[in-house]
Parts: C-alpha cells; structure tokens; sequence
DNA sequence: CAGGATCCCCGAAGATACTG
DNA sequence: CAGTATCTTCGGGGATCCTG
C-alpha cells in the first residue's frame, strides 16, 4: 500500500489487523443481506416498535412516527414476516385483528440494532464536528 | 427455540423488557442516523474493504465487486469523508494519487459491520428456510 | 380495521464524456 | 489517475380509492 512515499502516518488504527475478513467476496460476508433488509426505510422502525411488544397495524402504524404509509407498512412487515423475523398473527373477528410481533429471530436482531444505536449516540458529537470541519473546510460560503 | 436466547447482560427477549430504550423518538435512538449512513447500496462495501487497509481510488473501485461507478465511489467516499470515517490523502503528484483509509472512528463501525455480517451469516439458514416456508404457504403456483 | 390495487413522483444510481 | 458534469433510467415510496 504505503509505496515508500511521504506517507502522512497513520491514523493509530493498525490496518495489518483486519477486522473482517472477507473470505466470501460474493456474499460480501453476508453483510449485505441484512443490510437489504434494514436497509429499507422503514424496517428498522418495525423492528424498534416491536421489539417492546405485540402490536396490531394501525397501532404499530400510529407509533412510527414520521408517519408510514399503510402501503409501506404492509411491504415492510410482510417482508419481516417472510424473512421469520416477524409473526403475524390473523384474528378472524369482525372487524380484523391482526398482531405482530418479533419471533425470536427478530429480537436476536433488535441486539443489533441496540448497538449501532449505541454506536450512533456514543459518535454523534464526533460526526457532527467532522461534518462541520468538513464544510468550513469546503467553504460553501464563496459565491 | 424456545429458551435458547442467551440473555447477555440485562438483555432480554421479554416484551416488557425493551432491549431497546427509546427515549428520543424524534432521533429515532439514532439508530437512522448510522443506518442512512450504511444503509446506502455502496458505503458498506466502501467500509469493509478499507477496514483492511489504505487503498486508492481506482484500486478501491476494483475491488468493489458488483462494479460500483465512479460517480458512485465518489460520493460515497466523500459521504464517509465528511462524517469523519474515511480519510483521504491526496499526494500532488503526476499523475494524482489519492489514498483512503479507515479513521478510528471508521474502524470502530467496521466491528458493527462484523457484527452484522456474524448475525447474518448466522441467521441465513433460518431466513432462507423461512422465505421458502413463506412462499410455499401463499403458494404462487396456482395460476 | 387491515390491506389490496393504482397512479405518480422524486431521488438514488448508472452511463458517458470531459478535465486537471 | 482521480475526479467533475450532464443526462437518463429505475424503482422505492407516497397518496388515494376500494374491499372483505
């Protein structure tokens, strides 16, 4: 890598000591595949409500805020539903009762998303003052 | 399945147990905010292959399989640049060279991508036995 | 109440060409 | 080599209407 030029030193993270190792370049270590899954816009909100207990469509819909369309609530549950991360259960009642919850699956998930919460919260201060270097760096303020 | 949680810590699958507290529902936990980092289609890949070291541009667009574009190489390392996770080095040289490599902070997200690449790795079987127990039960085949 | 069917829009992402 | 600029496409996602 480091071709005998003026190399600036590194950044004190060793980069001989790869975290991932990526023997299957193909299935991109397979990270890919829940990143397609939580990826989606609203996935994660899913997850996040769910993970605290049942709860029937119009109730989950009600509590994602940002507001999900019935539409994308639909998609995004039934592709939680296929995957087995997500049990629908169908009340054959008048009006219908539909609840969902996570299936086991689906909480070992929400760990997952504890951490990058965590991680999120613990570098938010750091990204916001490399976003804001960045800018002033950039100087956006010549016309 | 159904005690074969490994309740880690004060984590557990209980619905009145939340794994995850969210107390801030306007930041969504945070949670979006390194999703939408992520969650894009080449970031990750961007991420897991200078987790094992500097690369320059084109080198990095090589090793992008699914062929990332320039267009899209650049944007992304420029994303992950302004948020402080990639470093990029330009030697004015001719002809240019540019190096990019993981901060620290960029590596500490490498282990959360681990950690995701585990979780799927571990769960694929399941999921794709889900997926096919899924669609066998709507059953497309009717025409 | 839960959700299927439709129409439409906009932004992410690709392809291509040009430049320092 | 490492981009930038421009045009275009594609599909995720919203809004709306309808039904069991």
């Amino acid at each position: 890598m480091s071709a005998g030029h003026t190399a600036v030193t590194t950044v004190g993270a060793a980069a001989d000591e790869p975290v991932i190792s990526c023997e299957t370049p193909q299935d991109e270590c397979g990270v890919r595949d829940v990143l397609d899954r939580l990826g989606d816009k609203w996935s994660v909100y899913v997850v996040v409500e769910l993970a605290s207990g049942v709860l029937r469509f119009k109730e989950l819909q009600r509590r994602i805020h940002g507001g999900i369309s019935q539409r994308m609530l639909t998609l995004t549950v039934r592709r939680l539903e296929r995957d087995g991360l997500v049990k629908r259960t169908v009340y054959p009642t008048i009006p219908p009762q539909v609840e969902y919850e996570l299936t086991e699956m689906g909480h070992s998930l929400t760990h997952l998303v504890k951490a990058l919460a965590d991680w999120s919260i613990a570098h938010r201060p750091a990204i916001t003052a490399a976003r804001a270097s960045y800018d002033e760096t950039q100087d956006v303020s010549a016309p």
